[in-house]
DNA sequence: TGTACATCAGTGAACGCGCGTTCACTGATGTAC
DNA sequence: TGTACATCAGTGAACGCGCGTTCACTGATGTAC
């Protein structure tokens, strides 16, 4: 089948594996249709060769969703960079939320995916960036928010709803994606 | 193993399965979960049996969505009927579409599945219900809503973000909720 | 009222399939002498 | 420089299991005469 990886580079079939875990994720649209079988099928080797990396399948999905979440930080972070001021740096980043979930569908909702009952700490830390470019506004009296902490969490959970509908309903008649961001970030982030 | 049903009552069985169905989703929490075998073990049947009732799971699953369908708009009618006035009627919609969600989540979940590509008729019925409340706000002088259709679609949104976040992130410091469906709903919806 | 028969609801055995997991193994690569 | 050996990465066969689906069947219920 394939050919064997020289001696220390066994690391290079651990990230084949992930890759493949990826492909079958993305293709299948489910994070249940992540089976140890196909992903071996998917990297081109036998299944038992996965146990060599990861110890069970819940193993493999939690890494890959400790990677999703890395990807979303990143991908915000890099988008809310170049903004102009707290309010621009928003949008940016709500924007980049939205657009990111609904062009890998299956991949939220392997952020969505609850492991184990800890709360993933690179997703509090996309949250916590939000908060405080709301708080941002507010000191730049751009925003009226009482409290950001909660309005930020409204703002998140309605980002979430946005993609959700965009992304499972797609027969439904849906407003301009861009005019929703906007209104729905500027509105619950009480801004203007 | 079962009483067989007399003779014209074969429609017995037929709700039984259902209910099964059902049973099975609500335990499992996903759609997957309901295997034909796993709801004819609910149903104290042997498995061909299903066949009888129903040609396929898919078939199956699709009659289970209408009636959740139906079971969500006959739940937001109800909580919106003794209301006084279109905004407190969009507030107790908001409020029981978002309750009904984060209590049946597994039911929720299948409302979102996409069986056929048609969208389902009582989810636009749902949606048409709520657009109507929002334009009865703005003649009401209650909302400054320049387009009902749209904002509404914002705010369907955003209560199903509600709902997903309560549903799937518990671990998250959710603001308490009846604030969040009076805030997302209030200032979504344009109104005050 | 009795009896033969058709219908109907559901059973039970069997099939082929993909799954996760185990186990002994193979063959290439590096290391010690 | 050559050779024996340990290590390492991955293979291939096998297992038991639950799945969807088929098929011939059983036994109770209603119907015709």
């Amino acid at each position: 089948m394939r050919q064997q990886n020289p001696r220390g580079q066994g690391g290079k079939l651990h990230q084949d594996i992930l890759a493949a875990a990826f492909a079958v994720l993305d293709e299948n649209g489910t994070v249940e249709a992540v089976k140890l079988r196909a992903v071996a099928r998917m990297a081109g080797v036998t299944a038992p060769a996965i146990y060599g990396h990861f110890a069970s399948v819940d193993e493999l999905v939690a890494k890959m969703r400790d990677i999703a979440f890395e990807e979303l930080l990143a991908t915000t972070d890099a988008a809310a960079a170049g903004a102009d001021g707290p309010v621009a740096a928003l949008l940016a980043r709500s924007s980049a939320y939205v657009e990111l979930g609904i062009s890998a569908p299956a991949r939220r909702r392997l952020l969505f995916t609850p492991i184990t009952d800890r709360v993933n700490e690179v997703g509090l830390a996309t949250f916590d960036g939000l908060v405080d470019l709301v708080r941002e506004c507010v000191a730049a009296g751009r925003s009226t928010s009482k409290d950001p902490q909660k309005d930020t969490a409204h703002l998140l959970a309605a980002l979430d709803g946005l993609v959700l509908g965009h992304t499972v309903l797609t027969g439904f008649p849906w407003p301009p994606l861009d005019e929703a961001i906007h209104d729905v970030t500027m509105r619950l982030a009480l801004i203007d």
